[in-house]
DNA sequence: GTACCCATGTAATTGGTTACATGATTAT
DNA sequence: ATAATCATGTAACCAATTACATGGGTAC
């Protein structure tokens, strides 16, 4: 079901193709909230068409598509949105799975992965904090769908950082 | 292949029987890391066990098995850990899913939702900040692999909190 | 003309959830 | 005795990944 309402989501904010979605999945989204691969959004993409809770608003070059979330679709999302997390929203994190499991290497070892760690974090902040400034200019100061999400990620990057720098002085604590 | 490990790494913090692993997932781990249930546990320890990772260590009422892991299975879990991620780890977590869609809703329910989670969140760290308390006496001051865990857990939803604190007044601006 | 990206789709396999099924032990 | 929890397992179904497959457009 979450993936129908990611669809939703995504083109609740602005209409586009099953091409434009798959990147967007994979440059943000996808990273710390719901992933999906093409061969997973072409056939939902059909069903939501046939569903009536999107539709085509173009068609361009090389067969594409650009999908547009209708009424109903809207009303769709918001009433998911609004009914609360399903109680079996298992997590799947594949990074924070393996900052779970540090404790099985040995102290040096596992400095090496948290140095590698907040690198990467640093980077994402980096990134989403200039990809907010310019969201930011570009609306006008008004916030924005990704706007929010891109603050949350510069929040979840930070304590990121935040907990691998108290790591590392546990573990150097612990190393003699 | 994540669950595998996932298992080695739980049974590597000490021996357990599937019953208590589908617990372990279901109180902790399974809400931020990666989650699993008995269906799925029960399979791959079978698995694992004639692949040599993990031993019985342990036979109780019930039918109960305690599982333990192996040197097999501990230097798999080391360099599983050290071999970094795979690219192919695509992230899943509704509540996140949800956060990123606010913006679908008016102001109004958008701030709703938002003073849930931060309820929620703060709720975590309090339990969470117990739990590390609680670890920390046990062991004598030392940093254990739930030790870690706890603490990542708290930077984490303290960031949440930030964060909605900082959405609820973005979207009370644009209320009006 | 050829390499690279755009663009969509399907099939086979693996991973995960829900539902079904059974029975022992403990607390009241 | 009976309800709750402990404890394990399998089967059917659904979700997701990987691999296969095709072709148009653009930049060099």
């Amino acid at each position: 079901m979450a993936l129908r309402f990611a669809l939703l989501g995504l083109l609740n904010d602005r209409p586009s193709s099953g091409y434009d979605l798959s990147r967007r999945f994979a440059a943000g989204i996808g990273t710390y909230a719901w992933d999906a691969k093409h061969s997973q959004i072409y056939p939902e993409l059909r069903k939501l068409l046939t569903d009536g809770l999107i539709e085509i608003s173009d068609e361009g070059a090389r067969g594409r598509k650009t999908y547009a979330i209708t009424d109903p679709g809207r009303d769709a999302l918001r009433e998911w949105l609004l009914a609360g997390p399903s109680s079996t929203g298992g997590v799947r994190n594949e990074y924070v799975l393996r900052l779970f499991l540090l404790s099985a290497l040995e102290p040096a070892d596992a400095i090496k992965i948290l140095k590698q760690t907040r690198a990467f974090a640093a980077e994402q902040v980096d990134d989403l904090t200039r990809e907010y400034q310019s969201l930011r200019t570009e609306s006008g100061g008004s916030p924005t769908g990704s706007g929010l999400a891109a603050q949350y990620g510069v929040h979840a990057y930070r304590a990121t950082i935040e907990w691998a720098d108290w790591a590392i002085k546990e573990l150097r604590k612990s190393e003699h």
